[in-house]
RNA sequence: GGGCGAUUGGCGCAGUGGUAGCGCAACUGCUUUACACGCAGUGGGUCGGGGGUUCGAAUCCCUCAUCGCCCACCA
C-alpha cells in the first residue's frame, strides 16, 4: 500500500546528511563560543598516514572519536575534534620509490634529491585526500576547516622550533654511536622501530690457537708426556684454582685451557655471526672463569685470512665480566662495530672498530677478499665454508634466537656504528604523578626526570590524565623509566630536514670574533673542537663551548673566547628555526645537515602544533589540553608517551585529560588483520553494502573497553538490521498519523500525512532550507501532550524502560564502555520497546474494541486506521512514542549519525525546536536526560505499573508456549479464555489479545475448563487455550508435569538454602526477605500447577 | 628472564558475593495489515583444574595449566 521505503536506504541519505552538515559548518568549533556554560572539549585525531587506506583499525578508532565528539556537542560543549594526517616518512618515501621504479625504471638517485622530493608532493597531493575522504564517508564529525598535515610550513617551523630549544638545552646531540641501521631503508631507526622475532639459524662453535701457548708448556698441571721443556707454572693458574671451587660446578668441571699435545692451547668460541669475524678486535671471557682466567693478556690468532687495515692478525683475549661462562663455550668474540653489547664491551676496553660492512650490508674491503662484495646472509655462508676449509669449525647445530627486524622492511637490522643525532628525553612526571591509576592510589605528585643523571626537578602537571582500561598506565611507567635516548636523524629525503648548518673551521684569538658577527644575530650557534681523524672513533664527542651570538647573557655567562689554549679546528653548528630556510649561509660555507627527522619527532608535537602554536592562539587557549586520546596500545611508546613529554615540555601541561586504548581489530579466528593473510576487509565496501551507521554499531558492538575486536562481517550486518528496525518502527509511526497538538503535523489526517510522507515536495528527512526560528523547549519536549489520565500501564512501562535506557547509555559512554552503551540500546529499542511496546500499542490502534467498552464485534481482520480506540486515547499512545523515539532518536545518534538525522527530519521532531537545539541538526539536541522525580510522580511512573506489564507479558509468553505446544501454528488465530483472578481493564484484555494472536480472547471469570485444557497459571488468572476436537489429555499431564518438577527443584534449591541455620542468621534481611518470597512465589505456582494436574486425574 | 591480560553454552562476549545472561549459529513453526534486514518458540553451560575464605563464590585469596600481548644486549 505505502511507497515509503519498506527498508533502509543509507547511500543517498548518507550523502546528503554529510554534505548538509558541510554546509552548515556544523563540525566547526569556534573557541569564542567557549565560556564557563559552554565547555570545550577537544580531541586531536591520530593522523593517518597521508597516502595510507582507510581499514579496520581506522573505523574502530574514529567511530569512537565520532561518539565522544557528538555526545559531547549534544552535551551543549563547544567541540573540536581536529583532523589531519602524517607525512610518514618511510613509508612514503618507499612508496613513491616503488612507483617511480615501476612507471619510469628509475630510484631516487636518477632524480636527485630537489627532484625526488617534488615527486612526493605531487604523489601526496594526489593521494593525500583519499583517507581524508574516506573518513567523511564514515561520518567522522571533524573541522575539516582546521584540517593539517605534519609537513605544512606552519607545522615545519613548530618542529624547528622544538629541535633548536631542545638543542639549546644540551638535550640534542650528536655522535658516532650504534644505532639500528635497516640495510633496506638504508637508515638509522630508533629502538622501537625495532621488532624482535625469534629466527632459525645456527650456532656455529669454531677454535682459534692462543697465540702464547708456549707460555704455558711444561705447566705442572699439564698432563703431557713429551713434555721435555720446564716451564714457570702460572700464578694465574692457581688462583683461578681457588675461584673454580666456589664457581659453578658447570664451570668448575672445566679444565683450564693450556697446551694440547700439538703444543697448541685451542679456544672454541661460539657464534650465530661467523661473518663478523673481520670485525673483531678482541676476543673476551669472564675473568671468574677458571678455564680461561689466566690466558688474559694473552692473544688468539684470527683464522681467516682476511685483509687487515693494521696489525689485527693476533687478537687480544680480555677479561670482561659480561661474559656468561655458562653460556655458549664462554669464549665471546667482541666485534665492537657491529654488536650493541660489543661496542659496549669495546668502549670499556679501548678496543678499535673495525667496520666491515657498507650501509646496504654487503661487506666492504676490509671483511677480506672472499667475503667483499658479498650480502652479509651470502657472507655468513661462505665464511662458515672457509672455517670448515682451515678445520677450525668444530660444531654446526641449529639455533633459534631473537633477532631485532627493521619494522618497515621486515629484514634484520645491522647493529651499525653511524654520526647520529640524539635527544636525551626531557623531563617529564612519571606516571604515579600524571596518570590516575585508580582509586587507592590519588598519588602525590613524585617528579622526576626521564634521564635519571639529569637531576632536574619537575614540577607536577596541572592535571592528572587517566587512561582507559588502566593498566596501560604500568606500561606507560615501565617503558619512561629504561628509555634510552632517542635517535632522531633519518637518512631520507622525505621529512623534516634538521634545521643544522655545519662548517669546519679554524677558530684563533683574531678571527673567531669577527666570523661569528658575520653569521647574524639570533642565531644558535654551538662549536664543538674538532677531533682529529684517528680519534674519530671515540664515541664521546667533546662539547668545548656552547655560545649563542647576540646573547649577551651567555657570553658573559660562558665567557667564551678563543685564547691561545683553545686556537684550532672548530665543527661549527648553526640551528636554524626562523623563518627563512637557512639558504644563505651557503655564502659562509656552511652546509646543511643532509638527514631528516624520524617521522614521530613531528607527530610528538601534534596536540599543539596543529593548533597554532607557538602563537597563543584563541584555538589554542580554549582546547589545549585535549579531552581524550583514542589511540591504539601500539603507539602508546612512538605516540603517546612522547607527546606526554612535548606537551610537559612545552606547553607546561598534558596533552590530555583522558587517554583510550583501543584494541587491536582480529579477524574472527582471532588473527591479526594484514594485507598477506587477506583477512583485512575493506571498510568501504562495507560501507556501500551496509551503510556506514551499520559499519560503525556492528564493530561498536564487539568492541569492549580496552578488549581486542573480533570482526565478523556478522556484526555488520546485524548493525544494518538493527538499522533497518529503527527505520521501520519509525514507519510504522508515521503511519499511525499525528500527534494532535505537534505543529508538525496539526490538522493533517493520517492518510495525508502519509501523503506528505511521500509527497515529491518533502521528501523523508529533506533538510531544511531555512533555520527555524527559536523557541523555548516545551516542559517535557514532547511532540504532542501526554495526558496522565490516559496513561496505559503498557506507556507506563516503556517509560520506565526508556528511564533505564538512557541511565545506562549515559553511564556507558562516562565510562568509555561503548559496547555495553550499544548493548544497552539494542535491547531497549528491539526486544522492549518494538517486541513488546509497538505491539502492544496495536491494541490501541486496531483493537476490536471502540472506546472503553467492548463492542460485541469480532471482526478478525480490522482494516488499518480502522477500530481501536478513541481518538484521545490514539493521541496519547502516539504522544508517548514521539516522546520515547524522540529521546531514542537522540540517544542513538552518536552511534548512528546519519540516520538519525534523517529520522529526526522525516518524524518532524526538529520542528518545535530552537534552531541550535535541534531544530536544524539532530547534531545538537540535547542528550536525553533520566526521567527526574518530577516527571515520574506527575506521571504516577512506578514499580506497581511495571510489575503489573512484566506480569502480564510474562503471561502472554506463556499463553505463546501453549500455542506451541498444542502445535498449533503462529499464523492461526485460536480463541483464549481468560480467567482473571482479580479486575482486567478492557484494554489489557485487548492487549493480551493483540499479542497472544488470539482470534478472541474470552475473559470469564467463571470459566470451568474441560478436563485437560491446556492453561497458564499466573499472578493476573488463569489463560485457557480450550482446544477443539480431541484433548489430548496425556499431553497435558506431561506438559505440567514438566513444569513441575523445574519449580520443584528451584524450591529446592531455595529451602536449602532457607534450611540453613547458619543462613538466616548471618545473611543481610534484604536478602532473607528476597529468599523468603522466591519460595512463596515458587510455592503457590506449584499448589497451582498440582491442582491443575490433579484435576487432569 | 620479567610484567600484563585472558580462560563463562559450537563461536564472540557481559556478568566483581545472593535465581548464570546477551548476540551469532542450530532447531521448530509462521508471506499476523512497521520490518523475512522480520515474528513466535525450543534446545544447549559441573563459569579452565585443584585448594581456601564465606551462610553463600563465575565473582575474593592461593596454586597449577593453557593461550595471547608487551618489555629484556646472552654471543
Amino acid at each position: 500500500m505505502s511507497e515509503i521505503p519498506k527498508a533502509y536506504e543509507p547511500q543517498a541519505v548518507e550523502e546528503k546528511w554529510y554534505q548538509f552538515w558541510l554546509d552548515q559548518k556544523r563540525f566547526v568549533a569556534d573557541p569564542s563560543r567557549v565560556s564557563e556554560k559552554r565547555p570545550a572539549y577537544s580531541i586531536v585525531i591520530p593522523p593517518p598516514n597521508v597516502t595510507g587506506m582507510l581499514h579496520m583499525g581506522h573505523v574502530l578508532n574514529n567511530t569512537i572519536q565520532d561518539i565522544l565528539s557528538r555526545k559531547a556537542r549534544m552535551d551543549g560543549k563547544e567541540v573540536l575534534w581536529l583532523p589531519g594526517t602524517d607525512h610518514a616518512g618511510i613509508a612514503t618515501q618507499v612508496q613513491v620509490e616503488k612507483a617511480l621504479k615501476k612507471e619510469e625504471r628509475k630510484t631516487k638517485y636518477d632524480l636527485g634529491r630537489e627532484e625526488f622530493l617534488k615527486r612526493v608532493w605531487t604523489w601526496k597531493e594526489k593521494h593525500g585526500g583519499i583517507i581524508i575522504n574516506q573518513l567523511k564517508k564514515l561520518g567522522c564529525s571533524c573541522d575539516w576547516t582546521r584540517e593539517r598535515f605534519t609537513m605544512d610550513p606552519e607545522y615545519s617551523r613548530c618542529v624547528q622550533k622544538v629541535f633548536v630549544e631542545l638543542y639549546k638545552k644540551g638535550l640534542i646531540y650528536r655522535g658516532k654511536r650504534m644505532v639500528n641501521w635497516c640495510p633496506v631503508s638504508q637508515t638509522a631507526l630508533s629502538d622501537e622501530e625495532v621488532e624482535m622475532k625469534p629466527q632459525k639459524g645456527f650456532m656455529y662453535h669454531f677454535k682459534v690457537e692462543v697465540a702464547e701457548a708456549k707460555d704455558f708448556l711444561g705447566s705442572a698441571r699439564v698432563p703431557r708426556a713429551d713434555s721435555g721443556v720446564a716451564a714457570e707454572s702460572s700464578l694465574n693458574i692457581f688462583q683461578s684454582e681457588e675461584l673454580a671451587s666456589g664457581a659453578t660446578p658447570d664451570a668448575a668441571r672445566g679444565t683450564h685451557a693450556l697446551p694440547g699435545p700439538d703444543g697448541k692451547i685451542w679456544l672454541t668460541i661460539a657464534t650465530t655471526r661467523p661473518e663478523t669475524i673481520p670485525g673483531d678486535t678482541a676476543v673476551a671471557v669472564n675473568p671468574k672463569d677458571p678455564r680461561y682466567a689466566h690466558l688474559i693478556g694473552k692473544h688468539i690468532i684470527r683464522p681467516l685470512p682476511i685483509q687487515i687495515p693494521r696489525e689485527q692478525k693476533l687478537i687480544p683475549i680480555i677479561g670482561d665480566e659480561h661474559v656468561d661462562f655458562e653460556f655458549g663455550t664462554g669464549v665471546l668474540k667482541v666485534t665492537p662495530a657491529h654488536d650493541k653489547a660489543d661496542f659496549e664491551i669495546g668502549a670499556r676496553h679501548k678496543l678499535p672498530l673495525i667496520e666491515i660492512m657498507n650501509p646496504n650490508g654487503t661487506m666492504n674491503t676490509l671483511a677480506g677478499g672472499p667475503l667483499e662484495g658479498l650480502d652479509r646472509f651470502e657472507a655468513r655462508k661462505v665464511s662458515v665454508e672457509q672455517l670448515k676449509e682451515l678445520g677450525v669449525l668444530v660444531e654446526e647445530k641449529p639455533y633459534e634466537n631473537n633477532v631485532g627486524y627493521s619494522q618497515r622492511a621486515d629484514v634484520p637490522i645491522e647493529p651499525r656504528l653511524s654520526e647520529q643525532w640524539f635527544l636525551k628525553y626531557p623531563a617529564v612526571p612519571e606516571s604515579k604523578a600524571c596518570v590516575e591509576q585508580g582509586d587507592d592510589s590519588v598519588g602525590r605528585a613524585s617528579p622526576r626526570a626521564a634521564n635519571p643523571q639529569e637531576g632536574s626537578s619537575v614540577a607536577s602537571p596541572h592535571q592528572k590524565m587517566q587512561f582507559h582500561p588502566q593498566r596501560w598506565a604500568k606500561v606507560y611507567d615501565h617503558w619512561l623509566t629504561n628509555i634510552q635516548d632517542w635517535c632522531i636523524s633519518r637518512q631520507l629525503w622525505w621529512g623534516h630536514r634538521i634545521p643544522v648548518w655545519h662548517k669546519r673551521m679554524h677558530l684563533t684569538q683574531s678571527n673567531w670574533k669577527s666570523e661569528t658577527s658575520a653569521w647574524g644575530f639570533d642565531r644558535y650557534i654551538r662549536c664543538i673542537k674538532n677531533e682529529t681523524e684517528a680519534d674519530k672513533s671515540v664515541p664521546e664527542t667533546d662539547v668545548v663551548r656552547i655560545f649563542s651570538d647576540g646573547n649577551e647573557v651567555d657570553l658573559k655567562k660562558g665567557a667564551f673566547e678563543i685564547t691561545a689554549q683553545n686556537e684550532g679546528a672548530y665543527d661549527v653548528f648553526i640551528a636554524v628555526a626562523l623563518d627563512d630556510d637557512g639558504k644563505w649561509l651557503e655564502q659562509f660555507g656552511f652546509t646543511q645537515d643532509p638527514d631528516v627527522l624520524d617521522t614521530w619527532f613531528s607527530s610528538w608535537l601534534w596536540p599543539f602544533a596543529t593548533m597554532g602554536w607557538p602563537e597563543k592562539t584563541p584555538t589554542l587557549k580554549a582546547f589545549y589540553p585535549t579531552t581524550d586520546l583514542v589511540t591504539g596500545p601500539d603507539i602508546i611508546f612512538f605516540w603517546v608517551a612522547r607527546m606526554i613529554m612535548a606537551g610537559y615540555e612545552f606547553m607546561g601541561d598534558l596533552p590530555f585529560k583522558n587517554v583510550y586504548f583501543t584494541g587491536i581489530i582480529r579477524d574472527k579466528q582471532g588473527r591479526k588483520m594484514s594485507k598477506t593473510l587477506g583477512n583485512s576487509p575493506d571498510p568501504l565496501e562495507l560501507i556501500s553494502r551496509f551503510g556506514a551507521d551499520a559499519l560503525r554499531f556492528g564493530t561498536m558492538r564487539g568492541a569492549p573497553l580496552g578488549a581486542d575486536v573480533m570482526f565478523d562481517e556478522k556484526d555488520v550486518e546485524l548493525g544494518r538490521n538493527f538499522c533497518n528496525k529503527l527505520w521501520n518502527a519509525c514507519r510504522f509511526r508515521q503511519m499511525q498519523g499525528s500527534a494532535g497538538v505537534s505543529p508538525a503535523y496539526s490538522g493533517v489526517s493520517p492518510e495525508s500525512s502519509l501523503n506528505q510522507f511521500q509527497s515529491e515536495e518533502r521528501v523523508l528527512g529533506e533538510p531544511p532550507n531555512t533555520a527555524r526560528e527559536t523557541r523555548a523547549l516545551p516542559q517535557f519536549e514532547v511532540e504532542g501532550e501526554i495526558r496522565r489520565e490516559l496513561l496505559t500501564s503498557d506507556d507506563k512501562w516503556i517509560l520506565l524502560k526508556l528511564d533505564a535506557a538512557i541511565r545506562e547509555v549515559t553511564t556507558a559512554l562516562a565510562e568509555y564502555k561503548f559496547s555495553d552503551a550499544t548493548a544497552a540500546l539494542y535491547k531497549f529499542f528491539w526486544s522492549e520497546y518494538c517486541d513488546w511496546y509497538v505491539e502492544a500499542s496495536k491494541a490501541v490502534f486496531f483493537g476490536s474494541r471502540r472506546g472503553n467498552e467492548a463492542d460485541g464485534t469480532d471482526n478478525p481482520n480490522p482494516p488499518p486506521h480502522v477500530g481501536g480506540y478513541d481518538e484521545a486515547q490514539k493521541q496519547n499512545t502516539l504522544a508517548v512514542m514521539d516522546f520515547v523515539l524522540s529521546n531514542t532518536l537522540r540517544l542513538f545518534h552518536p552511534f548512528l549519525p546519519f540516520i538519525t538525522e534523517e529520522l529526526w527530519h522525516g518524524m518532524g521532531f526538529n520542528k518545535d525546536l530552537p534552531a541550535e537545539q535541534g531544530g536544524n541538526t539532530i547534531m545538537f539536541a540535547h542528550w536525553p536526560k533520566p526521567l527526574d522525580d518530577e516527571f515520574k510522580s506527575h506521571y504516577v511512573l512506578d514499580e506497581t505499573d511495571e510489575q503489573f506489564v512484566n506480569t502480564k507479558y510474562e503471561l502472554v509468553t506463556q499463553g505463546r508456549n501453549l500455542r506451541r505446544e498444542g502445535n498449533i501454528p503462529s499464523s492461526k488465530r485460536v480463541k483464549f479464555v481468560f480467567k482473571p483472578s482479580g479486575e482486567l481493564k478492557p484494554l489489557d484484555a485487548e492487549v493480551l489479545k493483540i499479542l497472544l494472536n488470539a482470534e478472541t480472547l474470552e475473559v470469564n471469570p467463571t470459566f470451568a475448563p474441560k478436563k485437560g485444557t491446556p492453561q497458564v497459571l499466573s499472578p493476573l488468572g488463569e489463560l485457557y487455550l480450550p482446544l477443539e476436537g480431541l484433548i489430548d489429555v496425556d499431553a497435558e499431564k506431561s506438559r505440567l508435569s514438566k513444569e513441575l518438577e523445574k519449580i520443584d527443584s528451584e524450591i529446592e534449591k531455595v529451602q536449602g538454602k532457607l534450611n540453613n541455620p547458619a543462613f538466616a542468621e548471618k545473611v543481610p534481611a534484604s536478602v532473607l526477605d528476597e529468599h523468603k518470597k522466591r519460595l512463596e512465589d515458587w510455592q503457590v505456582k506449584k499448589q497451582k500447577v498440582q491442582a491443575a494436574l490433579d484435576a487432569l486425574e
